[in-house]
DNA sequence: ACGCCGTTCCAAAGCGCTTTGACAAAAGCA
DNA sequence: TGCTTTTGTCAAAGCGCTTTGGAACGGCGT
């Protein structure tokens, strides 16, 4: 079934037809409502191939996958992705993905968009004076960047969470209860949003004379184990730290095992703060002693970034170039007063 | 630029040059030789909704990708992914994927074939009377699964490797060396292929009499945490298991922590085999103890399955429509003869 | 010299859709 | 009533490629 033979069926021009379906408003409504019964009877679906010869759209976002075995297992991954396919499903929007070698990123990126395939690109996992970004801008296709590139001009259009106010406002709280030993579970070191967490926790300590001591700075993959390894250093140090900032939840869950094999009281031995990005199968208030956190749906970015990505190619509105979230900063138990022998005994 | 200019260039037809491009017998070479050098000259590409339209292909397999934390993207699904986007690339395809929650992977495999943005499909992650198989068979499309479905007609065309007697073997050579005591560390309970290798290790057992009880048994994802905390419950059992099977390098990795751990020698008194996937950043001979292994590359089967995929598509040569490939047992030193003391005292 | 055939090329007809430009019919206005 | 607008519809022209059905050309045998 095609549109010719639809529009025979129903005694229209395909002209009418075609309007009907893409809702335009030059068609009697009672005309419309007529073409898209039919449309439900014969199960008519306009060939993707034509519409995308005829428009010049091609219907797809393009993404590059990295393959790389710390991107990977990676749970946060999944959630934003299945954000962004909620929203793409929504306007019959689909992904092309490119699987490609962590090296070769910028290769793959520039192949997919040659490629005629996709009308806009989006990427992640930025890094510091990302590589990407020149070549994106050089490349007249929109696209749009989930985090930001740490030292590059803010000139391209992003959509980040303000994780150094995230951090910074997350470290004053501890700061408040009396803590001044902290170390911070963090994500990979190369990462945007791991250099920025890890300015605005040192941002707020250095307003009270503070520093982070290397030692106290843990940066890896997201893994729970990974959480756990890193907490159980830090506790074997002569003065562990007393407050913890974790890059997500899932880091928590180590750092909590390993604080408990120690024996330490969560929220009074040691208090915990860790950036929840709304994992569905981890949330925070679970916990055995629940979690305060730094909170920001890493789904609903999926979604944001989807539905601007496709705004763009569909030229419906004006989207703004650039968002920056604010997370919100939600106490729960996890973290309380710096124990009293901790207050005193000056550390760092 | 498009074919028409390209071929005005030229002084030739869109027809010869058409022909040429795609490798046509009836165009001189001397012809073709000079399109070639043309198009290499103004950089010209065919348009991809264009010949789309014209052939009726896509140019693009379709995958669904799920996003649940228990299966989702790990280092497996990547490796074998990378192999499948360097075959793709090689005949400029392209992958859509469609991420969607595991409970509606039927309906998302559905969406995406009825979407018209694909030529065929690929499924992964089989199940025992995995529900996608039926679904996959009244669609027209091809369709290519990696694994099998255990329970199911196997009258629909896969590639897999042979896992029972993959394990079998294995099995058989532990049981040699005089080992009676045993324990799997098995991938999801749910999925084919850890099905098969039970099966395989279960039918080894049982010709010696033997079997595997329940608590020797551990199914879970294929992280090194989740390896390390079930051998240390095998280790903790009165009489722990001398021989050890593990479904992957990266379930070992963690198994063999376990195992230094608690003192004991790899290849002495314990020994173990794992399914070795060629991951490229955990390989079994730069173990500290090389590991035994029973080997067949993930990649080279997204490799072949990208080849099949593609030559059906474009529908050169036939291909078979069920491919089992052989896994090769490359003994190293993580195995050896049973201790005294457990080969004595009658286990099981 | 003629007809025949293989080679090499071409013109034109799609593929199924969107969109432009026109045109009747209906409606608004004087 | 006659005039201009607005509304609802259509025929036809692309979009850029592939592919069918010829046609021009030379070489071959006779």
């Amino acid at each position: 079934m095609n549109l010719k033979q639809l529009s025979e069926l129903l005694g229209l021009s395909q002209t009418t037809v075609s309007r009907a379906l893409n809702g335009y408003p030059e068609v009697n409504e009672a005309t419309r409502e007529r073409v898209l019964q039919a449309v439900k009877e014969t199960g008519y679906r306009p060939n993707k191939a034509a519409q995308r010869l005829a428009t010049g759209k091609a219907g797809s976002i393009g993404l590059v996958m990295p393959t790389a075995p710390d991107h990977y297992s990676d749970v946060h991954f999944g959630e934003f992705l299945t954000g962004l396919g909620e929203e793409a499903v929504r306007h019959d929007f689909h992904f092309v993905i490119m699987p490609a070698d962590p090296n070769d990123e910028v290769g793959a990126l520039r192949r997919l968009a040659v490629s005629g395939n996709v009308d806009a690109l989006f990427v992640a996992y930025m890094r510091g004076h990302d590589p990407r970004l020149p070549m994106l801008k050089s490349l007249s296709m929109p696209f749009l960047v989930h985090g930001r590139s740490f030292g590059s001009e803010p000139d391209y259009p992003y959509l980040d969470i303000d994780n150094e106010a995230a951090f910074y406002d997350a470290a004053r709280l501890l700061l408040q209860l009396g803590h001044t030993r902290f170390a911070l579970l963090n994500g990979p070191g190369h990462l945007d949003f791991a250099i920025r967490r890890k300015n605005g926790l040192v941002a707020a300590l250095s307003e009270r004379g503070l520093s982070l001591p290397e030692d106290c700075m843990s940066h890896t993959s997201m893994t729970d184990e990974l959480g756990q390894s890193a907490m159980e250093r830090f506790l074997q140090m002569p003065e562990p730290p007393t407050a913890i900032l974790c890059s997500s939840t899932v880091l928590a869950l180590g750092a909590i095992r390993a604080a408990n094999q120690a024996g330490l009281k969560l929220g009074e031995d040691i208090s915990l703060i860790a950036h929840d990005d709304v994992l569905p199968h981890l949330k925070p208030e679970n916990f055995s002693v629940p979690l305060t956190t730094t909170r920001s749906s890493l789904r609903a970015a999926g979604v944001r970034i989807a539905q601007r990505l496709i705004g763009t190619v569909k030229q419906d509105g004006p989207f703004p170039e650039q968002e920056l979230w604010k997370t919100e900063l939600i106490v729960r138990a996890s973290t309380g007063p710096a124990p009293r022998q901790a207050q005193n005994v000056g550390g760092v």
